[in-house]
DNA sequence: CATTCCAACTGAACCGGTTCAGTTACCACG
DNA sequence: CGTGGTAACTGAACCGGTTCAGTTGGAATG
């Protein structure tokens, strides 16, 4: 068990408890000699800072938080926040800072996680991600004066720095494939269009469509579940004119997609095309493989945490 | 901004700095008239207790730790831990605790995770998954003096508690499901076997054949990932007698493994059966549904933390 | 040679709690 | 009425860092 205090240190190498807080902090007024000498001292004695004492005194946390939203049944089918978290992690290992992680079920229980956060001090700064229109936390963080990084821009005015993913290309390049195919009759099923990258999406694929002069008028508004995907899809299907290729706003709705055409005798894809949004290691492994659009959660992560540290130091 | 420390309490309660510490905490000390004005005084004035100073003077971090060691890659399919962490978050969050998360990339990494989060405090206590044969972590948390719960029991000896899922009798029900639909060939594509819960679904799934006077030879070891289900699934349909049902660890090769079925030809479900084990969400909305145990890590997580907590008191 | 200046370093206060050794005041008991 | 005991409360030390106002010694300056 570690007790090595910097007061220790202080003892072993000669010097006093604020010397050898300058030389470990590599702050100025100390001597280079002192310096490496504090340093070889605390490394031989195994000395670990007390992240609780340093916060207390200079009151930074050496935490970041993020906080989430979700229904617990609706996590089940998520696979972006592992590879983000994982990305995210990867950058503050190295910074040693921590990751504080809240999943509570409901908006307003999101909304005091911040304010606790915050008050408490037990992170330096968060990272907001599903954006919704005129999302309260914008507000909220600024009132708590807490540094912060949203995925993707919100839709008004946002004082924080924002890591975007590129929605717009990805989706039109899927729509240029279909219609490269010969598919006329394009369908989109969507994310909450309270989420802003749903809306995001959707008006992509409504471009898309536009640049070939075809309508863009069959889209149903989904949940990003499976649930969601396959009724969107039964509904589509059952048109009177039934669309011939569908651009899924995520690989979970896609595939349950798949399923439920081929439930109701529709072969995919001679009679039907699909496409995913995610890249999912699953969509590979369809049959066929499904069409999709690869994203970098891992890498999306690490620039929202690196952007992050950035700010608060 | 909130900066209500109990200094600030005491002198508005008319009382000293110990005597509020004491009343907050409900510890005897004070008689009940002067706890409650103390109480109504603090909730005035917006009192929040500062947990660095709290776990600097007590030495309780309020926090508990879970390191998962993972392949970035490999997490991208990974549906477990989002409702995982979202049951431990439910109990932590009742409790006022943080869970600190970290995901690493190798096992030396975790080790290391776990020496930085003991000695440097940050945790009161650990949750440890994906346990494996001999697995290194026990002697090094009792080394640490760690508190912990394991997930699923160690093969050897742990002082540990430990709290379990049923794999045995998930298992046993599908292959008897297979039974009496016929089945006479029925193989099994296993996890990691150095993960223990991998042996344990390898022995129900040879116990319950054998329950049935059935040949229990026919299995692979793949990795719990849709390209690993994949290629076991090519692997056992080009035998000489292929399978008439597997028996897959986990959703994600399940749901490959239909896919490379049909893409070589076979029909599902005519020709071959397939299970899984996880009850994803995608699982339900497949043509044809899958067959599939159901787990529920949110509870799995709600149970883990609490004991975890119960022993940290 | 006296003065000035600065880098290097010390000592102590401080962050916001917890905890423990004392001090009071009140009551019971012989 | 003196003694003892105890519940209620105070004051100060302490946890392990950071930071700031001083102190010191030596080089540069005039």
């Amino acid at each position: 068990m570690n007790k090595v205090t910097i007061a220790d240190v202080a003892l072993a190498a000669g010097v006093s408890k604020g010397a050898v807080s300058y030389a470990l902090n590599g702050k100025p007024g100390i001597s280079e000699e002192t310096r490496d000498r504090v340093l070889k001292v605390a490394e031989e004695l195994g000395w670990r800072p007390n992240p609780h004492a340093r916060s207390l005194s200079s009151s930074r946390a050496s935490a970041v938080g993020i906080i989430l939203a979700r229904d617990p049944k609706h996590l089940h089918s998520d696979t972006f926040f592992n590879a983000f978290f994982a990305g995210v992690e990867a950058v503050l290992g190295q910074r040693s800072h921590a990751l504080v992680l809240q999943i509570v079920e409901t908006a307003e229980a999101e909304i005091d996680g911040y304010r606790r956060l915050a008050t408490e001090r037990r992170v330096d700064g968060v990272i907001v991600a599903d954006l919704v229109a005129s999302d309260p936390r914008i507000p909220l963080l600024i009132e708590l004066n807490l540094p912060a990084v949203t995925l993707n821009r919100p839709k008004g005015e946002s004082p924080f720095a924002a890591i975007c993913s590129d929605e717009v290309t990805g989706i039109s390049k899927i729509v240029e494939h279909l219609v490269q195919l010969g598919h006329q009759n394009i369908a989109h099923v969507s994310g909450p269009l309270a989420m802003t990258h749903s809306g995001t999406r959707l008006q992509a694929w409504r471009d898309a469509l536009a640049a070939h002069a075809l309508p863009a008028d069959t889209w149903i508004e989904s949940d990003f579940t499976a649930a969601g995907g396959a009724s969107a899809t039964s509904e589509l299907l059952s048109q009177d004119d039934p669309p011939t290729a569908i651009v899924y706003a995520n690989d979970v709705m896609a595939i349950a997609g798949i399923a439920r055409a081929r439930a109701l005798g529709i072969s995919v894809p001679r009679d039907l095309s699909i496409t995913g949004y995610d890249d999912s290691e699953l969509s590979q492994y369809m049959y066929p493989p499904l069409t999709t659009v690869a994203t970098d959660p891992y890498l999306w992560g690490r620039k929202a945490a690196a952007k992050l540290l950035d700010i608060i130091d």
